[in-house]
DNA sequence: TATGAATGAGTGTTCATTCAT
DNA sequence: CATGAATGAACACTCATTCAT
């Protein structure tokens, strides 16, 4: 499971010509390849000139620059509910939710956009129907690992999300970079997070 | 031991003016203000308007936006640098560490501006003095507390101030904030690194 | 005789397939109702919309924004030589005048396209052939009203046209509607002209 | 008394530098200049070129479009309020009140910016002082002809607005140009309106 | 030296028009 | 022919930085 597959089109209107949804997903493409690269600083035009189109065409499925984010967002929320029911298939409670962790984390450190989305659009997460869905799921995984006595019991789905958000930065500050990679952040959350 | 202190003029130009030295600090104190509250999108002309003085004279000071934003880090790293000399004082080493750590973390999650500069303005920490010699003294309280078995021996001080980084984001992430505070972060990690 | 008449159809193109006509008419109808409510500045996309066809049905039967509303206007003007043509039938030549000018009036004043476009798009009627007759048949009424001594000499049908150009703004100027209705400019304006 | 002089600086601030002063006139003679030629869609850019500064000279000054119109509207309101007070020094109430419309004619006949915002902008005057201020004084200007018995009493102070407001119109309708002149329109409109 | 006015490159967004399906 | 997606020039406005007073 790659953390840049966006191929699940999340509110992908149904019925529309075939140039129209592949222009639009080379706009999700490049949106992501771009924020992820810049953070939310990356500007549209940019992101439309890497597409290939005019910035008009960006608009038109996204009207605004928060529109795509949302999309972007999305896609993302969708992917980390998929990998939480991965995870509860996983026999071991306590291995499914590091599995689930693991690729959280793996996504949170290669998307530099959507980590500054999450403490700077407030807006993005708290009305998509998407992270609310996630974040369920996410909770299902916790609390599966909580019963098994893998994981604390003082936790709930929103912490988990907060941790992985902190990964973003904590990885990203650019001087801790050399020693600090996404796989040793998780593994100390891991430790803080055993029962 | 507050964690706004800015009293000590980190870098400061010894011989000026007194009138000078008075703006320089309003600049300093209104700035940490700012980009505390709005991070590093708090605009120059709004900090030399609370600071009661005009741009120009900001610019005097600090020649660049960024410019300001390393006296302001410095003087962050010298607060976290006596904090940790505190720390070295504690009759336990593992107490030492985690006042430490607390320090740190209300700094971090009281400042976003400091937050976001430490992963989007990687310059403003690696030529730093003021951040090397945190760095130094940091190790000293992690190696202090991994002596006597307290804590981890995969650690440096680097992940520490990576950790703490992380906090920031953590905390602020909007959609968690009401279930994610600093302390509970602090915990958790806390928690991780033990030995 | 209605102002919103538009079945007259000038210059429709004749040889056509009936249902090409069908979307003319109806993009003439909603251009007429859209740039009537906004003015000059309501949109091709969504003149489309309310007509019920696509953008390019538009541009395929006026391939300009003018060229549309060179349509629009060439409607006006027919309308308006016919009013001119029943004011000749009349019994007085002043009530006859009287009534062209009240029809005129009307039509101005339900029209903020047409009003706007009078003194934006001077090619729209300079080059019309409709607007010319309009004003050959104005004269007629204008010149029969003067001979019958109902109205002053200095005059020519462009003044007539004019006036009921400036009735368009005086009328609609947001501040002074309260007071200044059309009925009330046309008043002012038919003492005005009396012999 | 010149239609065009903004000398009186309406609604300036008073304290500040000469230079500032400077250019905020210079910013307003060519905004007069560029919306008087070429109505409301001249553009911001160009009137800076125009006034020889940056486009950040201009919103310094007028931080938004319609709050460099709103000066403009201004100026000209406290320029009509000081006509009417020169038509009530007339001997004569009916050639007082001729001379405060030829005044207000002529701005309007030269201005298409101003035309166009009377009534596309209704924010611009509804809120000003200055046009309440305006309108009270024509007020005195029209009651001081009808008592005289020179002008018709079904009038109030809004209707003379209206009128010359569509002359902005009926003078600039391009078509009919050659023929009708402010003068003319005036002259028509005076007629209707003597008692 | 302090002030704050001036600068202008840059950004998100709109909309008339073109063109592939 | 109809459709509506694509285009991109244009435009109002922002803000870090410079410079005249």
């Amino acid at each position: 499971m790659t953390t840049t597959d966006i191929k699940t089109a999340v509110g992908t209107p149904r019925a529309q010509r075939a140039d129209a949804r592949r222009n639009r997903a080379k706009v999700l493409v490049s949106a992501q390849k771009l924020f992820a690269e810049q953070g939310l600083d990356a500007q549209i035009d940019e992101i439309a000139r890497d597409a290939g189109v005019g910035v008009g065409t960006v608009y038109r499925h996204f009207p605004t620059k928060e529109d795509l984010l949302q999309a972007l967002a999305d896609e993302r929320f969708v992917g980390l509910a998929q990998a939480a029911d991965a995870a509860l298939e996983a026999e071991d409670p306590g291995d499914g939710f590091a599995e689930f962790m693991t690729y959280s984390a793996r996504v949170m450190a290669e998307d530099r956009g959507l980590s500054e989305a999450m403490d700077q659009l407030p807006g993005l997460c708290r009305v998509a129907a998407e992270r609310v869905e996630m974040l369920r799921r996410t909770g299902d995984v916790l609390a599966r690992a909580q019963e098994s006595g893998d994981i604390r019991h003082d936790l709930v789905a929103e912490d988990i999300s907060a941790l992985i958000c902190g990964l973003g930065r904590a990885v990203r500050s650019e001087v801790e970079r050399p020693t600090m990679s996404w796989e040793r952040y998780l593994e100390i959350i891991l430790a803080g997070l055993r029962a």
